[in-house]
DNA sequence: AACAAAAATACAATCGATTGTATTTTCAGA
DNA sequence: TCTGAAAATACAATCGATTGTATTTTTGTT
């Protein structure tokens, strides 16, 4: 039951070997000689040693740790791309430290600070919806630590952001629609504030003014795009009569949508047509299965952390400002083929 | 762009007071003037002073930081356990490190050390389904660090365990099947090495005695309760002809079978009725919707990490060897009604 | 056997914050 | 104004590991 503290000291003193020697062996340093390895790795095993990676950080002022920061885990496409995270860290022999944001700014603040007292040696991040001003990342920036966007890029310096192109593939969605005979397109956006949702209207936008459709404001209906917000922008379209599909920004709010519209008796696609954003596996379960865009998120953990570890090895600054757009697909199903 | 690394000395010297002084006026302490206090609190904004956990850490030997480790952060009830576990965690001023086994072993004993080494004050934990021996785990006991696991109960010194009664669950849901007049029910179960899947088995069987049922071993397909691998049951249950029902240990394979069921034009529930487990987001979502068991997964979180801060507040172990068991109820959907 | 070079090990400072003890300052009351 | 207790601050050791430098030991060569 007593707590177990030995360090590399107890092994020195027993051994009557010098602590430096002690923990040069156990980094398994050329300086020694294999035979006082062996003896020490024998009787650091026999105490129960393990090393204190507080000590040792400090000294080193390394933690091979990198933080990520997620609005929120639950989703999807988010635990998919911090499984390609933990991949590309996992064999680099780095710790990766998961935070969630909750889409909170306050929480992604004190999340940076204890990222940063915590000495991580850099970070990736997912900045929260309700991020508009960059000054809770300057201070851990100013540290000299790397820092790399994913999904929702950024403009903070000149650091590098890995995403698609949101703007392309909305274009593309939206424009899938129209060729379905769609002319009346409701469009769920999220916070204007957020390139990537600034991205996905505007691609919206254009598809239909490319093929002379005028831009209706009043269909669209901007939130934090949950299930309860689909379900309420759903409200709002029974009430516009004439719309006949939605181009939603993510899956969530799209699925909210659809069970509410089903049990209003409209038909998907046969009245209003929809298509959502992520490839969420609810959306090949749901009836009628759901148009969605596929990212890949899995890649985009890989490359985002290939990246960021990178730049924490070469501390110069050149490998920054290379912004990874990814592609994207339309994965077309039941939702939204006549 | 070089890095700033302010020390409690640099504001020390800045303002000819001795350091020891310093750290005690950054943490609040009464033993410095409040005229000091202020004049301090000015310098370290002043110079962008940001504390150094590791040292703090190294020193006080706490870190305020709880490790977690789950077998799956995409799993929707193990993304609202954190959820609860975060909540509780953040109200007390403890931070939250996530990490995933992806049930495995190897990675489980590799997060082990890795918390150990960074000196977390405890550890909660579900263990993977490849856990059958806990060696790796007395290490980090004998350190004196308390462990609370949550969900896979574990019979560990006499360590708190929080989880719902899955026996009688998998009773219920069993014989939810046979009132309904099933009678050929199939089992899906994960390894019988972990405890909770021997505690559904056992509630499935017994359920069909209580009902003189014979209980036939052919009806059980044991594996790691994936999507792929309720698709593979489903085809074993073709073969069978006469499976009127399935009762699965998890949704996941639940609705893998189901998909795959319904390609092959099998009706549900009116030729083989369905119940899986966990209520996962999709089963409500899928057509038919999956009955299924609830668990108070939040809940559970909060009560976890609630137990396990007790635990580190009081080093005295009589908060221990209070097992949990939180309520679950059956929810009855489509895919079994007749 | 002698000696230089190489190998192995020891010494000691250090990372940044905390904390028990010692010293100085302040201030009330006589 | 002086005294003593309380308040404020300074001193110095410490947490556990790392690392540059110094010292000792070993090895190979002539």
């Amino acid at each position: 039951m007593k707590s177990n503290k030995i360090t590399i000291h107890d092994i020195s003193s027993a051994l009557n070997i010098d602590s430096s020697t002690v923990s040069r062996a156990l980094n398994d340093s050329p300086r020694v000689s294999k035979k006082t390895k062996e003896k020490i790795a024998k009787k650091a095993a026999e105490l129960g040693y393990q090393r204190n990676s507080l000590a040792s950080n400090l000294r080193t002022n390394r933690t091979n740790t990198i933080g990520v920061i997620v609005p929120r885990i639950s989703r999807n496409f988010f635990s998919t791309v911090i499984a390609g995270i933990e991949e590309t860290a996992y064999e680099a022999g780095f710790n990766v430290v998961i935070c969630q944001s909750l889409e909170s700014i306050d929480r992604e603040k004190k999340l940076i600070e204890t990222l940063l007292a915590n000495r991580v040696d850099g970070i990736l991040i997912s900045i929260s919806m309700e991020t508009t001003s960059y000054e809770h990342l300057q201070s851990y920036y100013d540290h000299g630590s790397p820092i790399v966007f994913y999904d929702r890029p950024c403009h903070f310096h000149n650091c590098t952001a890995v995403s698609i192109d949101d703007y392309k593939a909305s274009f593309d969605a939206t424009e899938h629609l129209i060729q379905s005979g769609r002319k009346n397109i409701f469009h769920f956006s999220g916070p204007q504030e957020i390139e990537l949702y600034q991205n996905r209207k505007r691609g919206y936008k254009d598809a239909l003014k490319k093929h002379n459709i005028e831009v209706n404001e009043d269909y669209c209906h901007e939130s934090g795009l949950s299930e309860k917000e689909g379900i309420k922008a759903a409200k709002k379209i029974m009430n516009l009569k004439n719309i006949d599909a939605i181009f939603s920004a993510n899956d969530t709010a799209a699925i909210g949508a659809m069970k509410y519209l089903k049990t209003q008796g409209i038909r998907i696609p046969e009245d209003i047509a929809v298509v959502g954003f992520n490839n969420d596996p609810i959306s090949e379960v749901i009836e009628p299965s759901l148009t969605t865009v596929n990212q890949p998120d899995f890649k985009m953990g890989k490359i985002a952390a290939t990246i960021l570890l990178g730049q924490i090895k070469n501390k110069k600054a050149d490998t920054k400002d290379q912004s990874i757009v990814l592609n994207s697909e339309l994965i077309i199903r039941n939702s939204s083929i006549n």
